[in-house]
Formats: C-alpha cells, structure tokens, sequence
DNA sequence: TTCTTATTTTATAATTATTATAAATTTAGA
DNA sequence: TCTAAATTTATAATAATTATAAAATAAGAA
C-alpha cells in the first residue's frame, strides 16, 4: 500500500507531530482551524483513521469519551492526572517477566499490552497541596 | 449516604454478581428482559452509575464504544481477546517497583494502575490455529 | 393513618463522538 | 486530454450515554 499523502492529510499528521500533548479529533479540528484550514469534520476523522493505518499516528483509548491521537508510535504508556487531564507519557515497558507470567495465568497468547495510570501531575499537586 | 438498592438496583446487581463474563450496559438490558424485567434503558444506565458509586461494581473502559460492568471490586486487570472479543481477568498486580520508577519518571503521584492486555485466548487460537 | 416531601422510575428528547452516504472535486494514469 | 479512481465535502445516520420532566413510589412527620 503505497502512502497518499493529500494536503489535509499531511496537515492533520503536522498538528499532530508538533503537539506535545494528545489531542483528540476536535481538538485537532481546532488548531487546524487556527491555522486557517476549514476541513470538513469528516475529512478530519478520515484522515485519523487513514494515518492510524498507516501507522503513522496511534490512536489512543484512554477511558474518556473520545480518543486521542499521538505522533508518537514507539510502544509506551500513558498517565493521566485526575484534576486537569492532561496526558504523559510513560516510556518504561512492563517486565517481560510479568507479561510471560500474566500468559500463563490466562492461557492467552499476549500480543500488546497497554498501561494507563491515573493520578496528580506535578502542576497540580503542586497548586493544590493541601 | 445510606445504600437504597430498589428492585431495579437489585436486579442489576444481581445480574452482574452472575455473570461471569463483563457485561455491557446492553447486555445487562438483555439478561433482565430474559429474566421478565422489563426497565427504562435510562433506569439501567442510571442503577449502574449508582453502584459505580457506591462501589458495588466496577466500569471497565477496555478501549470499545461501549463501557462494561465488573462486580468484582477487588483491583484487577484485563485482558481482551483480538478475535472474539472475549474479556477476561489478570488478577497479578504490577511490581510496586515498577510504579515508583513511573512516578519518578512523570512526576506525578501514582494513584491507580489499568494494564489492558490484547491476546488470542485459548478458544480462539485452537480453533484457528494456522 | 394521612399528608407532604424526597427519591426513583419511566418515557422521551438531547448530546457527543463517530461513521456512512452520495454528490462534487481532485488526482493520476492511459 | 480523457477517463477512472480516490478524496473531500456536506449532510444524514448511528451508537452509547446523559438530561429532562412527568408519573410513581417510598419515607417521615403530624
């Protein structure tokens, strides 16, 4: 399959390479904005899904009601803090030795696994210390 | 607050302390309506979010549209079949170690942990075992 | 018990995120 | 340049869930 890169394509894979958090299709539909692009919503989600094939984004599931995407596609985690939502990210990957035994607990073959952790960022507990 | 389980509640309840499998709030809808209870949609939705509440049951958000039910409350993790869409549970805990070294590299204070694991179960991979 | 108030259920409408559709436009190759 | 394929657009449709307001039920005070 070769890459079709069209002009709203690209466009969106930029907002999404130059966002240091994880925005989700509305948000990216925003600053495509902001920048003066008028793409229809459709063309937006379309073009998130037609990246994620291609594995240029991942599209992340993180418990909210929408996804959010990543430029990101090296395999990490995620950590979401509680009071304001932002998004980290989590580079450390899970022991194998965990994975092997979670295998053998549940007699799957593990393909991926996916860590989200939950709790305050520094900003806020730094804010709110009480 | 007082816990008020009204029949509705009761049966929602009940259903998920059955079910050994993790139930959407559809499912749940289905397996009343087989039992003779016939609900509003929205008192389903809205007995859940109260047992949420209260602690009875667990929302799962595995990444599908739609989130599942668990009335096993004790924290444990999940693991999803890519094939069948089966669900079952990891009840290992991850090494307390390994949340440190996250805290520390995030800088966030760790609250929670949710690893979602995607396999083949062992159904799944006789079957179609190419 | 009866009256009053609070809670809950029900039916329905509204909302949010997302996908589908069909026509119009653009792109690419013969 | 012509034709076919792919893409964008505008809009409608869908799925899961929440909100609303009226009706029903439960609980407490008199």
């Amino acid at each position: 399959m070769k890459l079709n890169l069209t002009t709203q394509r690209k466009a969106v894979l930029e907002i999404l390479q130059q966002a240091h958090d994880h925005p989700t299709a509305a948000d990216v539909m925003d600053r495509l904005r902001a920048q003066g692009h008028l793409f229809a919503y459709g063309t937006v989600y379309n073009s998130l899904r037609y990246l994620t094939e291609a594995g240029l984004v991942k599209e992340l599931k993180l418990g909210e009601t929408a996804s959010r995407y990543d430029a990101r596609t090296e395999d990490h985690h995620h950590i979401v803090c509680v009071r304001c939502g932002r998004v980290d990210e989590v580079t450390m990957e899970l022991p194998a030795e965990w994975l092997a035994r979670a295998a053998q607990e549940t007699h799957y073959q593990v393909h991926h696994a996916s860590v989200v952790l939950e709790g305050v960022c520094e900003e806020c507990s730094v804010q709110n210390d009480k």
